[in-house]
RNA sequence: GGUGCGGUAGCUCAGUCGGUAGAGCAAAGGACUGAAAAUCCUUGUGUCGGCGGUUCGAUCCCGCCCCACACCA
């Protein structure tokens, strides 16, 4: 690890972010630097935001967000419409008023493009009016993937060349934009990082894969033991909305339908969750700036963050 | 013990009117700027249960055997 390049940086305020896969263990030590620096933790979770998800999305205990202030935790609602924008916005704030009082912020989380959102921004893409977003929905509910296709080569044709067809999320964000906006959302991209006023340190926890599906495998297991039923079913009236459409909840859900046996939800959630951590990997993996540690050999983090100081 | 139906990719199965085989899921790799725990892309050689027989050639036809399931005794 190179701890010369950091020294050199004349930015006197940091944010230390510590990002990895699912199950890896990164609460235990963000909250154990956050303690060396005493400082607050952001996190940096697209699911563990909602007060309505606890065990799901394995938020830390409360004895946890008693030690260490925590903030994007349980911190909003799922009703509401939480996405990287937001969230990019949220921790920019929170940074700025946190840095008045520490030099070091710690921020934690698995959602790499949250991370990136923060660290490099999003280009700025006008909001979309409501209507429009619902109408583009449910054509494309009734007429499927071709009707999508068709309209964004009708009406954003460099992106039809470029983007991804086949992906029906990619298709509607493209034609939402130029509905609303009259351009083409590629207009918009600057293909330039944003610089922020601060230093940025990040940290991947990583783990050989065996260990990890052990870590997954037993966290599941934990979470049926704490009454991941009981909250699934809770939700039963909310299962459409985004934050629901979540590894954990969609299985169980399914369960509760008795369209699958309990033994099977739970092999469908480690599996996804699997799946999951497969994903995170692939997007840390091409983040240069990572400094890999073996999540059980977080001394290297701690000393690094120490000289720091 | 008899009869029937099966035994094909890690799993569930399709198929070859005889010319050595293919889907879904899994797995592996990857993409991803307002749904990101989401969404999408790429990758399919496996003694076609075993041993014989027929044939130029058998996973496919025939015989025997083994295994699983169902029914009858």
């Amino acid at each position: 690890m190179n701890i010369e390049r950091f020294l050199k940086n004349p930015k006197d305020k940091t944010v230390v972010i510590i990002c990895g896969p699912t199950a890896v263990g990164k609460t235990a030590v963000a909250i154990s630097i956050a303690k060396q620096f005493q400082t607050e933790i952001i996190s940096a979770d697209s699911r563990q935001c909602f007060k309505e998800l606890k065990i799901g999305v394995a938020r830390p205990s409360d004895e946890e967000l008693k030690e260490i202030p925590h903030h994007f935790i349980a911190s909003h609602s799922i009703k509401e419409n939480i996405n990287a924008a937001f969230f990019e916005n949220f921790a920019l704030q929170k940074t700025a008023k946190l840095f008045k009082t520490h030099d070091t912020i710690i921020m934690v989380g698995g959602t790499g493009l949250y991370i990136k959102a923060f660290c490099e921004g999003l280009d700025e893409i006008p909001p979309i009016d409501e209507t429009i977003r619902k109408n583009i929905v449910s054509n494309y509910e009734l007429y499927g993937l071709s009707w999508l296709q068709e309209q964004v080569k009708i009406k954003d044709p460099e992106f039809y060349k470029i983007g991804e067809i086949q992906n029906p999320q990619r298709l509607m964000r493209a034609l939402e934009v130029v509905a609303s906006t009259g351009q083409s959302i590629l207009s918009f991209r600057k293909n330039k990082k944003t610089d922020r006023p601060f230093k940025i340190i990040k940290f991947g926890l990583e783990l050989p894969k065996e260990e990890l599906h052990r870590n997954i495998n037993s966290r599941v297991d934990k979470m049926l033991q704490e009454g991941l039923l009981e909250e699934v079913g809770s939700l039963n009236g909310y299962r459409d909305v985004n934050a629901l459409q979540t590894v954990g909840y969609s299985e169980i859900f399914q369960h509760l339908d008795g369209k699958m046996s309990l033994a099977n939800a739970i092999e469908e959630i480690k599996m996804n969750t699997r799946q999951y951590a497969k994903r995170q990997m692939t997007w840390f993996k091409k983040d240069k700036e990572i400094n890999w540690v073996n999540a059980k050999q977080t001394g290297d983090i701690l000393s690094m963050a120490q000289k720091l100081v």
